[in-house]
DNA sequence: GTCTATACAGCGATAGAC
DNA sequence: GTCTATCGCTGTATAGAC
């Protein structure tokens, strides 16, 4: 049993994780291959099933472990414990920092992947999102309350189009290869708020 | 040479380009292939080849032709003569429509394929937002100057994000098989124009 | 846990007949 | 303009040795 602290070599299921992840982000699900993860490891694509007997195995794997990453980096958001509208401000950042590696959001490249993926592949996008939207309703309805947001919609209902939006902030700011762009929408969402 | 007024069957050229427009909409440019498009029209990949020599080829005619006929119905909506408001709700109108048919925006499809796409095909994607933008800052630069507007950016900055932002909800509602989210949420884009 | 070897389907693309 | 036939390559996946 191996005990993990910090650093260190990952194993290899890791390892797969990390490549795939980032090519899934890249390229997409339908233009990455075994063939590309297990060249850029070293192994072979034989271990590669090993460790993931499918590429759907693989690719629950993928928004399983990103889901709770991701939710594990929003909770050290919340506990800055700024305002409503700061924290949506660190909710963009997060996805500014996939961007300026040129990185799309997982699931969001998924949504574009929606019709081609197996079912639970597909209901691991919805869940990332319904998650993302429960967050975003539950920091909106604080800002509400303590007063420093005004909203005309309900707090599910801002919430959904924040989600939506930042996501398509990111897939256009990335093929314009300009991360400021993205920044600068961002920033415009935010300021709707507090309107 | 023959005229065309309306309906009657399209040539093959046509027919190869609305085939493989839906399946670039549904499924994304690294999900379909010639075998798919000749299949649905009783044609083999060999025909398609002569019509359209590679697939870059098709994927750019898909794209021009794409772009000419959407700013030919942005001009509709623009004939409407409306206020900027209701030329914004137009234009993400538009994009419910595509939605209905369980499709993604073409070009915000291939955002995410981006860099698997030849460069001729993201010099055109690029010149479809390109466009897009152009034609949402004029509508907005004209609501700023008829006082229906108040915009805390530059027109060009709130147009460019707005695009983004249409994209993503698109991205999203299509995921939830759920045109009512996309509408909510572009109606909320609206409104914080006029706020 | 990783390898070699292989199966088998699909891909984009081409040659040449009709 | 469309066909048959085929090429070379890549895709996911498996069997069995080490």
């Amino acid at each position: 049993m191996t005990i993990w602290t910090t650093s260190a070599a990952a194993d290899t299921a890791s390892r797969i994780l990390d490549v795939a992840e980032r090519l899934v982000q890249l390229r997409g699900y339908n233009a990455f291959s075994y063939a590309d993860v297990a060249a850029e490891l070293g192994l072979t694509k034989a271990a590669l099933h090993y460790h993931f007997a499918s590429k759907a195995a693989l690719g629950i794997a993928l928004i399983n472990r990103h889901t709770s990453r991701f939710f594990a980096t929003l909770a050290d958001v919340d506990s800055l414990g700024p305002t409503a509208a700061a924290r949506v401000t660190g909710y963009t950042e997060l996805y500014a920092r996939v961007l300026r590696q040129h990185r799309m959001c997982l699931c969001g490249m998924l949504a574009a992947d929606y019709l081609t993926l197996p079912e639970p592949m597909r209901a691991a996008v919805i869940a990332f999102f319904n998650r993302n939207e429960a967050w975003m309703t539950s920091v909106l309805e604080k800002g509400v309350e303590d007063g420093s947001l005004r909203l005309n919609e309900t707090a599910a209902d801002a919430a959904s189009a924040l989600v939506g939006a930042v996501e398509g902030l990111m897939l256009v700011a990335r093929a314009y290869d300009d991360v400021e762009r993205f920044e600068r929408s961002a920033a415009q969402l935010v300021a709707a708020l507090t309107k």
